[in-house]
DNA sequence: TAGGCCATCTGGTCCT
DNA sequence: AGGACCAGATGGCCTA
């Protein structure tokens, strides 16, 4: 992956980050308003074991969703409305010269990768639903790439705002005190504005992120219904 | 219509 | 031996 691309994502999660924000509140990321009056939504904290407990949670769902589809039955089902390439179950299909032993178990083999991608794809799924992006229906579901590459950036966010609050919370130890509003020159927030590059509307739409990154050729954009 | 994305099949390899 | 994992091939669907 080149530079461009991974300003990109951070493009993505920034914004992603605040429209989740601006949908839920921040009590959703797991910190009161307290926090920052100056920087509302700036930084979206999700505390790390509330986001393994999801991840854990929606799999344990998708071990136990498909015990039950690994019959034969299940499979030609499948391959007929997929559109099977090979089309295994018809008569000239590559299995019907083989034995019908090999072909029991070429099926049987068939379900378990079947099997093994549906709960694969469930997991992505459940990457899907606690990554901060745009889940309205005018936008599109996040290709598989696309959300690996998104949740991988936004562990990265929140491992520098966990940092960056650390800091805070040293600073503060030291017993020194801040002045309300936070003004944005101080060291542990300086880099929230460094991380989201856009204006301080805290509202970048589409339009503003492909603008500015317009020579990225990347299809990660293909979500995006606002381009300029 | 081309390209992207996806589901499925398939054979190979590795592990238990 | 059987299951998990992987990568390549193939065809369908959708969008620009």
């Amino acid at each position: 992956m080149n530079v461009s691309e991974e300003n990109l994502l951070k493009s993505i999660s920034n914004d992603a980050l605040l429209d989740l924000t601006q949908r839920y509140g921040q009590s959703a990321f797991g910190f009161g308003p307290s926090l920052g009056a100056g920087s509302p939504g700036r930084f979206p904290l999700t505390p790390a074991t509330d986001f393994l407990s999801g991840q854990t949670a929606k799999s344990n769902e998708s071990g136990g969703e498909h015990t039950s589809d690994d019959d034969d039955g299940f499979d030609s089902l499948e391959s007929r409305k997929r559109g099977s390439p090979f089309g295994d179950d018809k008569p000239g299909g590559p299995l019907a010269k083989k034995s019908k032993e090999q072909r029991s178990l070429r099926l049987s083999i068939n379900a378990r990768e079947r099997r093994r991608m549906h709960d694969l794809n469930d997991a992505l799924d459940g990457l899907r639903a606690v990554i901060p992006y745009a889940h309205s229906p005018s936008v599109r579901k996040l290709s598989k790439i696309a959300t690996l590459l998104l949740a991988k950036n936004y562990i990265l966010m929140q491992a520098q705002a966990l940092e960056e609050m650390r800091r805070l919370v040293a600073y503060l130890n030291q017993g020194q005190t801040i002045t309300s509003p936070i003004p944005t020159s101080l060291a542990p927030f300086g880099q929230a504005a460094a991380v989201y590059p856009f204006s301080g509307s805290a509202i970048a739409t589409c339009a503003e992120k492909c603008s500015t990154y317009s020579g990225t050729p990347s299809s990660l954009f293909k979500h995006c219904n606002d381009k300029p």
